[in-house]
DNA sequence: CGAGATTCATGTGAAGTATACCTTTAGGCTTAA
DNA sequence: AAGCCTAAAGGTATACTTCACATGAATCTCGTA
């Protein structure tokens, strides 16, 4: 007990890694966002009618992820929410996230958490998606406003619950006489518009902002930055920046990773009680973030998502090379449902569950025929070796096995 | 030898089922005039 | 008679199952060169 108070005494004496830690978290929205002007005046220039209660146009978003689609959507939303307040503007701005799992990832769950930004409360189900569309919008329309939505990563919903409710979303303007709606679509998937119902693509999309990846140079720039505030200058070794950087570029330019490094990064060098963050740290905290994207991930989902997981990274482990099939995958997944007494899934629901498995990342799945020995999905794992063991235990684990 | 038929192991779509939850409604009970 | 409560009826969303059919290249079959 002693030395555990003592423990956090030390904890508290030490002058601490970070000046603060929140800039570099993924919800914070900076005050200035490198390289990102043009977007920024153009979106700006796109939404200015909103000050004047003019509907401005709808606007459709494009970018790969971590190019600063929603931090620019957010600032210049924040921005307009200022001004909006400062002259008592009826202006309302949503922020909605399409892919959180059973959050809003079906039509009727979309509009029963947009009702709830407005305080009405919707049962999570029994009611008729169009009653519930009624009530939303008979509720708005008691009020002269303006409704600002956005949908961020709307390719996730449509892709789940088809595009008939873009066409829905589009038509609710003419149902209101007293609000004007305008409609943020942000898609991570440039295609995204490609297979659309063209009557809703043009009313959707009736601008287009293009969010082009950033490149080593310019994700530095961001890095720095934001380290300005995260950190007194002396702390970040020679080198880290450019790092943190590279690692992130690799990919295609993801500004989001790049932060999370450095956070983390940071964060791993806490916890070794160093006062600086060096080159080592950002490996170590490559390896943590992996970890605990899937873990985290991994914990949210149902437990039948689990133990397919696990049966995926038993057999990776134990067949160490080539692909893996769904036939394999099942057998094991029945024998771990045994084992914890939990009634499995037919062959046909955990296809799915593969398929969502592998619309995480978590996995890589793809559809082969092989020939004479029928037709697969050749799985492989998305995530680094190095990290499945330490998965695999967190998961056993979690499922007490 | 090569074109077409077969075959396998599973993908995939549609329709059905179970469950959990909703609103509506009708009946019964209580209460107050 | 009015008001309130309750339980049944009728309806929906979602997750899952069942059924049936689709796939597509390796392999087989068999007619032909």
């Amino acid at each position: 007990m002693v030395e555990l108070t003592q423990f956090f005494q030390d904890y508290l004496q030490k002058k601490p890694l970070f000046k603060s830690k929140v800039v570099l978290q993924s919800n914070y929205t900076p005050e200035y966002i490198p390289h990102r002007e043009e977007q920024i005046q153009t979106m700006a220039g796109i939404l200015a009618p909103v000050l004047r209660m003019e509907k401005p146009s709808n606007l459709f978003v494009y970018g790969k992820v971590g190019t600063g689609k929603t931090v620019v959507t957010k600032y210049v939303m924040s921005q307009i929410e200022n001004v909006a307040k400062e002259r008592r503007l009826p202006i309302k701005i949503i922020y909605l996230n399409c892919k959180l799992k059973r959050v809003a990832d079906t039509e009727y769950r979309m509009l029963a958490h947009l009702a709830k930004e407005f305080g009405i409360d919707i049962p999570p189900t029994g009611l008729p998606t169009d009653e519930v569309y009624k009530t939303f919008l008979k509720y708005i329309n008691t009020k002269k406003q303006l409704l600002i939505i956005i949908l961020d990563e709307i390719d996730q919903l449509v892709k789940k619950s088809g595009d008939e409710l873009l066409y829905n979303l589009t038509r609710i303007n003419s149902e209101l006489n007293n609000v004007e709606l305008s409609i943020i679509g942000i898609s991570n998937d440039l295609l995204f518009m490609e297979n659309i119902d063209p009557r809703v693509k043009s009313s959707l999309s009736e601008e287009e902002l293009v969010f082009p990846p950033y490149n080593a140079v310019q994700i530095q720039d961001i890095l720095r930055e934001r380290s300005r505030f995260a950190f007194d200058s002396e702390i970040i070794r020679e080198g880290v920046i450019e790092k943190c950087a590279a690692y992130a570029a690799r990919e295609h330019g993801d500004a989001r990773r790049a932060l999370e490094l450095l956070r983390v990064a940071g964060e791993m060098a806490e916890r070794k009680n160093k006062y600086s963050i060096e080159l080592e740290d950002i490996d170590d905290a490559e390896e943590k973030i992996e970890r605990d994207k899937v873990l985290d991930l991994v914990h949210t989902q149902p437990k039948q998502f689990q133990l397919t997981l696990l049966s995926i990274l038993d057999i990776s482990q134990n067949v160490t090379e080539g692909p893996i099939f769904t036939g394999d995958i099942y057998e094991i997944y029945k024998s771990y449902c045994k084992s914890v007494a939990l009634k499995p899934l037919t062959q046909r629901r955990v296809s799915d569950i593969i398929a969502e498995l592998d619309m995480c990342g978590i996995i890589n799945a793809r559809v082969i025929s092989k020939g004479r020995y029928g037709r697969t999905r050749e799985i492989r794992l998305g995530i680094p070796e190095s990290t499945v063991h330490s998965i695999r235990g967190a998961l056993k684990e979690g499922l007490s096995l």
